[in-house]
RNA sequence: GCCGGAGUGGCGGAACUGGCAGACGCGCGGGAUUCAAAAUCCCGUUCUGGCAACAGAGUGUGGGUUCGAUUCCCACCUCCGGCACCA
């Protein structure tokens, strides 16, 4: 202490450079005045005719350790771009704050038991006591931190924006549309929901904010400001009042991750019949914030969940080597997928590096292609009923087809017990499949497809092609619902008059006692029956009364036995009055149009309830056949006729009727996603994830080719290796096994045809049967968990196929002379039936139109993108304002309770506990509470799901988000960051975040993708809500490249501390305790290489000047670049020779060099090239140069006797941004020495001054040296005026004597001049 | 493996849109100043050959386009960052 202070006192007294004095100063002083204060509008000293610019740093993470090197690299640079920009007259918002929610607080809290936020405000006051002293202009009175209660109740307010907000994707219109209609169609509907998406827009953004809209209208920048289109958020109440009007089916969001595929098939009654639970489910399902299952990584010893980082290879915990369990648990996720198309736009409008944007786009990872079902030719492994089918297996239920056990064939077979026995003797029309369902034991058919589109077509469609449709549905079985059945006869077999009548008591028969029976008809060999089952009855039974007991009745009477009716039915909801009308209408005109009957009412054997004659609308007799594209006689397709079906159909027979027709529909089928439908053809296998579903139901029902053991086995052992080999590096070799089931390749079945007089129903030589593997290269995460194989064009296929020696079929032919294995590139379709020739583009679409004319597949896009996990098992992170009622349903606490703040806890010892419990839950005084407390609304009525009697029993959320919450608006809250009222004022947001938001935001690249994909995702929602007015939060964006430092290596690689290694002479190096030598290598600073740097000992020998323009000078900004010590001193010598241009350092005053000279030209020229270049430098982040150029004018300077104060003067406001403390010692002392006039009182700063203009005129120099070559060689140079035109240069190029002895005895052929750069001369 | 970025003196790096490669700094060499040192100022500093004038080579490697290439194209090598069997 007193012999620093004894080397300032003589740096004072000898009048040296001496920044441990001055820079305090400056620094106490800048605070004292406010000199970096920004006000906002409206506040005094805001001046409105200056443009903005919003300079951001990302936010930073106080960590106990304090400041290291690395992060003012970043902040100088934004200082001085803040700093010019203000000297350009901006009014510049450069602020600075803490995103200070962290484990390390934690952690250091359950070893000492220090709150906190204790040891977190103190490691805030080091980071801004170092920050403070490197003098950055941020205005500091706009600081706050993530944990202050004045944020977080807005990062809780935005998230309940976020919980009460429904995705709109503006397919309204296709709800009630049908996946299947043609593309042209579909994309219409598309257009115009998007068009009243957009007009909708404005006016919800006014309702919502409740104040102004926060847009910024009148900007004119469409790409920044206009709506995107492709959905939005809106209030949930908007999805409420849609359910409620009946505008809206109520039914699971097709789009929510969290739901089965079976959950969103299901069709419900309207919204008021609906209970309190199902209204809620639905809601729930819409919202941005869902809670679902998740499994994490729970360390019973530890209490607590660890990321998979945290956990090793043998599943123990890095921390401690405790065992780790994978344990679901119900946390709060984000529906950001929804937004991963706008997300992807807008990574086009942003001015942000390639790189982070390609990275943000692979994350997302959007893939356009299709989805294809592929019918399972054994279907006998796949159950319809059975609970797995539900999920994402994309396994489609059809009727459930089963093979006699031990064949390899598909047979007739029955489980009914009427029927016990031989089934070969039921068999119909052999070779032809029967389906078969089980009537009275599990009938019900899940529907693993019906996904995210209502069912229905669009417009009226014909009764015909509903039916059609119908047919191709999965069959649902729900409480409530209306169905239309139909089944026929056992062969076909015609029923008499006799018999049809009995047929039809049995109908009608349960109709008042255990359903409604709308309508029912028997024809000569088939029944339909439309009807609506009561309360806890269910469908399958009543077909199964009814089918026993008229077979009893009528087999009694021909003294027959065995089966009579089909064990196949057709069974369909009919959710609404126009598909009622719809399925009566076909049943009753039907016979009309076959001929049966004139009219309908002639027909006999139809029993219509009245309910149904009286219904509006229902013309009985009108219609003709003219919209049934096959006459009307799909229902008793004559076998002259070909099949009716659009599907191949697959025999060489004519089908004798639909319902026996073996083709691929109604069978259940494999579902795969694939980028590359148009290589259909060349799917010779299929391969699905050892998780797939179909592989446990295998295992449970094996086929014949199964092998049990060796699958089980590998399934065992690719469960383990999801964690234990993922570590272990790339796995090359392709393990798998083969599961015994057979896959049809609808597009090679469609092509080729079986050998007339084949007996072979599955088409056990068939081309188009492929076996379907397991092997864990495929993903269940990604797609459907299966894929279709195709060795020709993936090399990973290509592998696999090799290694397990299966067919490949190249089906894009490769270029001549390819000599590779498969074959990505582009070229005409080859083996590929109708799809031969085309390229790759053209047949994806042919295949697609082919796929969806017939339901078995569609275009489809998937994402790698998932929803984000948004809670977190810790104490020190925002609570979350919800609580749940004792039957689990969640609240939100109302946004006048908020902030929900932490609670004082006893300890932070997490619990050591089995069961996965937030280390809040011991905080249980604080987690029980009554719905009043918590500020949960107090419900208005019974009907009223979203609040709850201010008395009823509640438990806080006892989960808190994530780090990254509070940093994903942070930069909202700068703008306007002590409003009590608003978490950003309209007026102060609209000022600083228009024209595109932030201006620059610098940071480092390792937040290229979650933190800034999650920030625009948050500021996606908002604009949405109208809370916010740019599409995008960050406008430009740069990453500063990492501060590396030197270490030592051996010969061997491995690295060696820089305390342990000698410089034994120039350049050379030894490892002192083994004198053997090292290199010197460069790494990233790290403790054990003891190679840290720390910044305040830097500033403690140089200054924060210094420092600052050492980083600035290392290299280019977003270069990574090692500190080397010895440089720093070069920057050191720059502050002190620009001192000494002004001090005389024997005086310590002005030096008399210093004069009010007319400045010569010479001076001008390098002062106004200065500024020029160094304004250029600073507008391209060019910092280094621009330091080169102050170098420059130093060294011009330098020599001169006497020096302009003129000159001076404006050199030190461009000075200013680079070494501000420096720059305002100097123009104080330039003043006081009367050289130059006092600053303006007002801004008595040199921070207030304006930036130097330049003069390009005086920046040119009057002659230049041109550069004379010939033949590309420089041989000469000739010194000529600067701006001598292309003749005059060639005139004394060409003149030159150097050049004519170059010349001699050559032919010039040409010669090149450029302007002020060089002549070329083309000589030989 | 894929995607992105980068390879230039002893070192950090510069070179606008294809136009004198090595700005600027560090280090090093020489000189001035000094009793001496530090500091400061001046000169030099890509390599090879030569006392020198000068000559030749040279921007990771090999090829190409061009009057002219660090810059554009093709192939390859090395390093850094990201993702990782994504169908």
């Amino acid at each position: 202490m007193s012999e620093q202070s004894a080397t300032v006192q003589k740096r004072e007294r000898t009048g040296a450079y001496d920044p441990s004095v001055i820079e305090p100063r400056w620094q106490a002083w800048w605070a004292a005045r406010g000199t970096y204060r920004a006000p906002n509008p409206g506040e005094p000293g805001f001046d409105p005719a200056r443009p903005k610019f919003y300079v951001l740093d990302m936010f930073p993470y106080p960590s106990g350790a304090g400041l290291h090197v690395g992060h003012p690299e970043g902040y100088t640079a934004t200082d001085i771009v803040a700093r010019y920009k203000r000297a350009r007259g901006f009014n510049v918002l450069h602020p600075m704050g803490w995103d200070a929610f962290g484990l390390p607080a934690e952690q250091y809290a359950i070893q000492t038991g220090v709150h906190p936020a204790i040891t977190t405000r103190k490691a805030i006051d080091t980071f801004r006591r170092q920050l403070q002293r490197f003098g950055f202009c941020y205005d500091w009175s706009r600081e706050f931190a993530t944990i202050d209660p004045d944020y977080y109740r807005w990062t809780q307010w935005i998230f309940l924006k976020l919980y009460n907000s429904w995705f709109d994707t503006g397919d309204r219109q296709q709800a009630t549309g049908n996946r299947q209609q043609a593309a042209g169609s579909g994309q219409q509907a598309a257009g115009s929901g998007q068009q009243a998406t957009g007009s909708g827009q404005q006016e919800e953004a006014q309702k919502h904010t409740g104040t102004e809209a926060h847009r910024d209208e009148g900007r004119g920048a469409q790409t920044w400001d206009g709506a995107e289109g492709k959905g939005r958020a809106r209030a949930i109440e908007a999805l409420v009042a849609e359910l409620e009007s009946g505008e809206r089916e109520p039914r699971i969001n097709p789009e929510a991750a969290e739901h089965s595929t079976a959950d969103k098939a299901q069709v419900f009654g309207s919204w008021s019949t609906l209970d309190r639970a199902t209204k809620r489910r639905i809601i729930d399902s819409y919202r941005l914030a869902y809670l679902a299952e998740q499994t994490v990584n729970w360390c019973p010893k530890l209490g607590t969940a660890l990321a998979n980082e945290e956990v090793t290879a043998d599943g123990l915990s890095e921390r401690g080597h405790f065992p780790v369990f994978r344990k679901p648990l119900k946390q709060w996720m984000l529906r950001i997928t929804a937004y991963a198309d706008r997300l992807l736009d807008g990574l086009n409008v942003v001015d942000w590096p390639e790189s982070t944007r390609i990275q943000q786009t692979e994350w997302i990872g959007r893939s356009e292609g299709a989805e294809i079902e592929f019918p399972l030719a054994d279907v006998g492994v796949v159950q319809q009923d059975g609970p797995e089918l539900r999920g994402e297996a994309g396994l489609r239920g059809g009727a459930g087809l089963r093979p006699a056990a031990g064949q390899p064939t598909l047979r007739v077979g029955s489980k009914d017990s009427t029927t016990e026995g031989d089934g070969s003797s039921m068999s119909l029309h052999p070779p032809s499949v029967v389906a078969d369902v089980e009537v009275g034991r599990e009938p019900v058919v899940r529907a693993a497809t019906f996904v995210g589109r209502d069912p229905y077509p669009p417009g009226e469609p014909s009764p015909h092609d509903l039916i059609a449709q119908a047919r191709r549905l999965p069959h649902l079985e729900l409480e409530g619902a209306t169905y239309f059945v139909t089944w026929k006869t056992a062969d076909g077999l015609p029923l008499s008059r006799h018999e049809r009548t009995m047929a039809l008591k049995a109908l009608g028969h349960w109709d008042g006692q255990r359903c409604r029976v709308y309508l029912a008809n028997v024809m000569s060999n088939h029944v339909h029956w439309i009807v609506r089952p009561f309360e806890g009855v269910r469908l399958g039974d009543l077909v199964g009364s009814v089918k026993k007991f008229s077979a009893r009745e009528i087999h009694a009477g021909r003294g027959a036995q065995g089966r009579l009716w089909q064990e196949e039915r057709f069974d369909h909801i009919i959710r609404d009055e126009r598909w009622f009308t719809a399925f009566t209408y076909y049943v009753l005109r039907n016979p009309v149009v076959a001929g049966v009957v004139k009219k309908p009412s002639e027909y006999d054997h139809t029993w219509v309830h009245e309910e149904v004659c009286a219904a509006e609308g229902l013309s009985l007799a009108a219609g003709s056949s003219e919209n049934c594209p096959t006459g009307g006689r799909s229902e008793t397709c004559p076998t002259t006729q070909p099949c009716p079906t659009t599907q191949p159909c697959l025999t060489t027979q004519p089908c004798p009727t639909l319902e026996t027709c073996p083709t691929l529909e109604n069978r259940p089928t494999l579902r795969v996603f694939t980028t590359r439908p148009d290589t259909i053809f060349g799917a010779t296998y299929m391969v699905v994830a050892p998780e797939h579903p179909l592989v446990a139901r295998v295992l449970e029902n094996p086929a014949p080719e199964t092998d049990v053991q060796k699958l089980r086995a590998y399934v065992e052992a690719a469960r383990n290796r999801g964690d234990v080999e993922r570590m272990a590096g790339a796995e090359k070799t392709k393990t798998g096994v083969f599961t015994g089931v057979y896959c049809i390749n609808p597009a090679v079945a469609a092509e080729s045809t079986v050998a007339a007089g084949s007996t072979d129903p599955v088409f056990a030589a068939h081309p188009a049967r492929i076996p379907v593997w397991t092997a864990d290269y495929v993903l269940m995460g990604y797609g459907t968990g299966a894929i279709m194989a195709v060795p020709g064009q993936d090399q990973r296929d290509w592998d696999f196929a090799e290694a397990f020696d299966l067919p490949i079929v190249r089906t894009v032919q490769p270029p001549e002379g390819f000599d590779g294995e498969a074959y990505l590139g582009d070229g005409p379709a080859m083996n590929s039936g109708f799809l031969n020739g085309l390229d790759i583009d053209d047949a994806k679409r042919r295949i697609i139109d082919w796929l969806e004319e017939r339901g078995v597949g569609r275009r489809r896009v998937q994402y790698k993108l998932r929803d984000w996990l948004f809670s977190r098992q810790r104490y020190w992170g925002e609570p979350f304002p919800i609580v749940f009622d004792e039957a689990g349903n969640h609240y939100p606490v109302e946004e006048c309770h908020l902030p929900v703040t932490l609670p004082e806890m006893a300890d932070y010892h997490p619990e050591e506990s089995d069961e996965p419990r937030p280390l809040l839950a011991k905080a249980s005084g604080w987690a029980r509470t009554t719905a009043g407390a918590a500020g949960v609304r107090a419900a208005t009525d019974e009907a009223d799901v979203l609040g709850l009697p201010p008395d009823a029993r509640v438990s806080r959320e006892t989960n808190t988000m994530p780090g990254w919450a509070g940093s994903c608006w942070y930069y909202l809250r700068y703008c306007d960051p002590k409003n009590p009222a608003c978490f950003s004022g309209p007026e102060a947001h609209q000022y600083w975040m228009g024209r595109g938001g932030v201006d620059l935001y610098i940071g480092g690249s390792e937040h290229a993708v979650l933190h800034l994909l999650y920030a625009r995702f948050w500021h996606k929602v908002l604009f949405d809500l109208g809370c916010v007015g740019t599409i995008e939060p960050f406008r430009k964006l740069f990453h500063q490249g990492l501060i590396t430092s030197y270490a030592y290596q051996r010969p061997d690689k491995s690295l060696v501390a820089v305390d342990a290694v000698e410089e034994v002479e120039e350049g050379r190096f030894i490892e002192r305790e083994t004198g053997k030598p090292v290199a010197q290598v460069v790494a990233k600073m790290s403790k054990s290489l003891k190679n840290v740097v720390n910044p305040d000992d830097v500033i403690a020998e140089y200054g924060a000047d210094t420092f600052r323009m050492y980083e600035m000078f290392m290299g280019p900004l977003e270069a990574s670049k090692p500190w080397n010590p010895r440089d720093v001193g070069g920057l050191f010598k720059l502050c002190n020779r620009i001192w000494r241009l002004f001090i005389d350092p024997d005086t310590g005053e002005v030096g008399e060099t210093v004069t009010t000279d007319e400045p010569t030209r010479e001076a001008l020229r390098i002062l106004h090239k200065t500024i020029q270049h160094v304004g250029e430098d600073v507008e391209h982040l060019k910092f280094n140069t621009a330091i080169a150029r102050l170098f420059d004018f130093v060294n011009a300077l330098t020599p001169m006797e006497r020096r302009p104060v003129a000159v001076l003067e404006p050199f030190l406001r461009v000075l200013a941004p680079f070494a501000p403390h420096l720059a305002e010692e100097l123009r104080h002392r330039l003043c006081a020495a009367g050289l130059i006039p006092d600053a303006p009182a007002e801004s008595p700063s040199i921070t207030g001054l304006a930036w130097p203009e330049h003069d390009e005129a005086l920046a040119k120099d009057d002659e230049v040296e041109i550069a004379v070559q010939i033949l590309g060689k420089v041989k000469a140079k000739i010194v000529v005026s600067a701006d001598a035109d292309e003749a005059t240069l060639e005139r004394v190029a060409l003149a030159d004597a150097k050049v004519q002895e170059q010349l001699a005895g050559k032919t010039v052929r040409k010669v090149i001049t450029v302007r002020g750069r060089l002549v070329n001369i083309v000589a030989g």
